[in-house]
DNA sequence: ACCTTCATGTAAGTCGTTACATGATTAG
DNA sequence: CTAATCATGTAACGACTTACATGAAGGT
């Protein structure tokens, strides 16, 4: 249900299914993600329940674009989402998961399971981190940011604190873990295997 | 796929759905939450793959209890999910995507809905900051934790410094809100009512 | 000739949510 | 007697993923 609302938002500028992969594959990323085929099927439904139009443009290149624009209707929904206050949705994180289960493996086997998370967020952030200079890049010095500019540089400054938050956890689970692993050194029960 | 792997970590003691359950409402809930449903659901997926092995108990109170144990096959199973390194599950953070258009908000409303999405990170920490303190109060501090204790808290800590971060980009996020609101304070175009 | 980008989707299947159904035991 | 807790699930629906299908335009 709340993707409709997501793609609602984006379609504050009229745009087609193509138009809209982009931008969850770029500046959107760390939040959202979506595959084309689920962004054309709720596209559809949209315009089913009158929230959105269509209106097909020829393309210079490929088929033509189905150009989607938000009905009056569809930006009333928009704007009772927002008003309904922050929709806090369950994070799945399973990436927690696995460091909760640790324990199955052998102590080398849970560094290096560590070290390959810390490389992931970092990969991540310096991601995020081009995408938000594409944007500094982009933007006027002078004047006060537009209330869109505005907000999209707070979504992208949440992405880029809680990577460094996240890169900052797993450099002290590092740590603490080796120190840890340097007390314990006797076999563990729960690495041997029994079951 | 991954819930079956998450409740096969779960099952390095028996337990039953209702068990599981339990886990998810507490210790757990900042980084996965599931419905008794899914779970049972799920328990039983588990069995006809051959991952876990049901026994039925009488209980005190109520139907038989179903307690489930993992099997050889299930052990196998997680491990080889953890040897596969971290599974970076796209996180889907609905509130960002509002934060995102709160252009389409008149200021105040926008200030509102800073102002709640504040609150909700606040009482989400504190629930954390109780669980926390729980299991911290169960431990014994004279002794190194074990490998389970461990990583539990290493997962407590990361759930507890999420939404430290959150809150601190929300006051960041309050405060220049109030700045730029005060720069740009002539009717803005996207707060009308076009479309 | 072939690859990439642009651009559309469908079809099958899994995962997850919401709502409901059932029934025993114990404390007030 | 009533409500809460313990304990099980099903049924229906909606969300999301994965894999596949199609095809034109333009570059190498």
């Amino acid at each position: 249900m709340s993707l409709d609302c997501v793609l609602l938002g984006l379609l504050s500028r009229p745009s087609s299914g193509y138009d809209l992969k982009q931008w969850f594959s770029r500046a959107f990323h760390h939040f959202w993600a979506a595959e084309p085929s689920q962004i054309y099927r709720t596209l559809g439904r949209l315009e089913d329940h009158g929230l959105a139009s269509v209106e097909e443009t020829p393309s210079l290149k490929g088929p033509p674009r189905r150009v989607y624009r938000r009905t009056k209707a569809g930006r009333a929904a928009l704007r009772a989402w927002l008003r309904d206050g922050p929709s806090m949705s369950d994070t799945r994180q399973s990436q927690l998961a696995q460091v909760l289960f640790l324990a199955e493996l052998p102590k080398d086997a849970q560094r290096r399971f560590l070290r390959a998370l810390l490389r992931e967020y970092e990969a991540r952030l310096e991601d995020l981190l081009a995408v938000a200079a594409e944007v500094e890049h982009h933007a006027d010095p002078a004047r006060a940011p537009s209330e869109d500019e505005f907000f999209r540089r707070l979504t992208l400054d949440a992405g880029i604190q809680q990577y460094q938050s996240w890169i900052d956890w797993i450099d002290r689970a590092i740590q603490h873990h080796a120190a840890w692993s340097a007390t314990e050194d006797e076999p563990t029960r729960s690495a041997q295997g029994r079951d």
